[in-house]
Order: structure tokens, then sequence, then C-alpha cells
DNA sequence: TAGATTGTTAATCGATTAACAATC
DNA sequence: TAGATTGTTAATCGATTAACAATC
């Protein structure tokens, strides 16, 4: 069934929306029951009216002169990110990062819980990393299919990224999280997200090295 | 000294130009002399006006007809991003994340150079990661200095991303890579890149959210 | 020459910021 | 009531996309 009308969420916005939450829980248990835009933009470094235009997003309301209400406003930020449950995820590609991101506790909080890595390593099938179990790649399909697996981590090389992206899809697989250094190809209605470092890089090595040459 | 006029490149053409970088790389040993823009876009699924613009501002001029010299390009990208060379970096929180980028071998490909890793856990200390030794965190600031290290990494938990993060520029580092989900303060001349992953998974989980919203 | 591709200038689009009215 | 804050409408800014001239 279909909502009235969904209005999409800016990419940015969905960005800062962490940093709200964050700064709101961290108020600590002394925090105040409202809390004003201008508090949050302060913290960190933003327009207040931008963080008003974020929050707008969100469905809830404040009120003039007093703010918003603190407990609301966390409420509706993990219901817009659906960070207030989570989603059931395969990790496959069980190295250094794949391991970094099994014993990473908090992710459950950002709304993704992985349940297994797979690997075609067999050195790697059959242990545990972090709690974790290490399936054979091959066992994927069936098993992502049958337990309706609906989102897919990514960390194995380059060159197997596209095939491995191919086989969550097929298996049912809505979103992806990919960390390869790679473009991939999913069908319009799949969504991809790339926490790709040497993007991330990019920006950091290039500034430096503009403001090295301007000196 | 300063440069005639140092063009500011816009962090989405930074963050883009890894992918030409990949492409390029992987187009094999047969790989033609000169490349099309065009080309480029198919691969990337990216508009080819747009790829003329970001390659412009490596300051490598392309021909009519023929396109781009494939070696001279990539030569003129990794130049723009500071990958024809790499900076040392120091890392510190030698965690789950910390280890992963310890062991991360491509690091330097993409301009960074880990040169040691540091911790405050007694039980971390002295211990060696990937190659990496962890040293004491009260080392941290004499060895920067001495060693002019320009890059920091902060893999530490949030509540003390902060005060690693002041430690850092204090000891003169000029750019940092965080990867702690909170908000660092540093001075307008130091550059701060986040990695932070709650940022990239909120793009993920909020657009899972309003699709199943939407159904 | 004809045609493919680059580079430039203008138009469009999306997001941020500014101005201001509404409200408690 | 006065004042602080929200929410809305308009203006600005930056990046993308379109149109087209230049060139090999």
């Amino acid at each position: 069934m279909e909502e009235t009308k969904t209005q999409v969420i800016p990419r940015p916005t969905l960005q800062r929306l962490p940093g709200y939450l964050t700064v709101l829980r961290t108020m600590g248990p002394a925090r105040s029951e409202q809390v004003a835009c201008t508090y949050l933009a302060e913290k960190l470094k933003l327009d207040p009216v931008q963080v008003r235009k974020d929050l707008q997003y969100t469905g809830l309301a404040g009120r003039p002169r007093t703010g918003y209400d603190t407990e609301e406003l966390i409420h509706a930020i993990e219901a817009t990110l659906g960070w207030d449950n989570f989603s059931d995820a395969f990790l496959v590609g069980a190295g250094n990062m794949g391991a970094a991101l099994l014993g990473h506790e908090q992710l459950r909080s950002y709304g993704v819980n992985i349940v297994a890595a797979f690997d075609s390593d067999p050195e790697k099938i059959g242990t545990t990393i972090h709690g974790k179990k290490v399936l054979a790649l091959s066992k994927l399909g069936n098993l992502a299919a049958r337990m309706h697996i609906h989102v897919g981590i990514v960390t194995v090389p380059a060159a197997v990224a596209q095939a491995v992206t191919d086989l969550l899809v097929e298996s049912g697989v809505k979103a992806i999280w990919n960390f390869a250094p790679t473009h991939l190809n999913v069908p319009d209605e799949v969504i991809l997200e790339s926490a790709d470092l040497s993007r991330s890089l990019a920006v950091l090595t290039g500034r430096l090295t503009a403001v090295r040459k301007h000196e």
C-alpha cells in the first residue's frame, strides 16, 4: 500500500541526522526536556536554519519559544533512520575490514545486525570472528533467501566485488553497503551505499596536496 | 610562495577521481594509449560532461577526436590527489577499526603511510599489529613533532576523540582522518575528513526505511 | 572534408542561507 | 505584552546538465 506523499530525504540531511542524535544522547541524564535547534547547531557548527529544516524531515514539529521535546526528537530521528530497529545482514569477505565490522558492537544501534560472514578461503571457513561464524560463500545464496536477509555488506577485494554483489542481489538483498574500491552496478530498486575508503582519503590527500602547492 | 591561481577542487570531484583511476588502471596491459571521457563515463555510470569537467581540474588537456593520453591521465590524477607520493601518518586507537587500517596494504597507494599506532591500553602497548608497533599514547606528542607527522588517524571511542584530536593538532598534524562517530573541532587551517560509519549507514538505513514505509 | 571528441558558456537543479511572518 | 524560537517563502550559491563552438 502506498503512502499519500513520501517525501524523499536529501542525502546531506540523512548524513547529518546521526550527529543530532549523538548530541541529544550525550546531553547526559540531566538533559533538559526541551531542546532548541540553536543548541544543536552550536554543538555541530551548523546553521540553525539548516538544523530546523533537517528536523522537519523527521515529521516532528517543534514549538516556538521552547523548541523540540528531547525524547520525542530522539525517537523521531531514530524512526526516520530506521535505528529504532535493525535489519539482519550478511557480510561477505572476512578480511581485515570485514573482521573490524564483525567486531563493531554499535552497528546494531545503527540499524544493522550482522548475523553471519561468508568467505571462499577454506582457512577461514568454519572459524568464528568476534562471535560470528564464517561460512562458505557457496552457502550464501540459499541462506540469504531462506532467512530473508535484506542487507549485504561487501568487504571483498575489488576484483570479485561485482560478482559478490550480483549474488547478493539475486538472493533478495535490498541494500548493499560496499567497502570495495570499485564501482558496482545494481538494479534501480536496490539501494547501494559506498563506504569506500579511497573516496574519503581522496578528499583528505587532495586538499593536503592543494595546500602544499599553494605554499 | 603563493601560486598564481589555486583553483579549489570541489569535494564531489575529489571523490570521483579515484573511480577514474581504478578504471584506467584496470584497463589491462592491452589498454589503449588514448582514452575518451565517454569510456570512463560509461564504466562509472556518469555523465561524460561531468567526467570532462572533473578531469580539467587535474590540469591535463585532452585532444578533440582522440581523448586523453592514458598514461598522462593516470599521472595527472595521482598528482592531483597526492597519490604519486605518501604522507606518513600516526594512528591513534588500536581497536578493531584501527587494526583493520593498520593491515590495509593499499593505504600507501592512497597517499597515506601509517608508521605507528598509539593506544593507552597497557595490554596493547608494546605489541605489533600487522607489522606496526603500538606505542604509548603519552609518547605521541613528542614523536609526531620530531618526525614531522602531518596526518593523524583517529580510531578511538567517541568520548576521547576530541582530546586525541587536540593532541594531534598541537603536535603539528595538518590533516585528521576521523572514524569516531562524533563532531570534532579543529582550527581552520587543519583539514578534517570524516569516515564515520554512522553517516554512511544513515543513508543506507534511512533509504531502506523510506522504501518500507512506502510499501 | 566529415565526424568524433574536447572545452566553454549558459541553463537547470538541488541545497543552503536569508528574510520574515507565525506562535507560544 | 515582549521576546525567543519555529516554520515558510524567497534569494543565493554550488554543482550538474545542456547547448554549442572549437579542433584535430
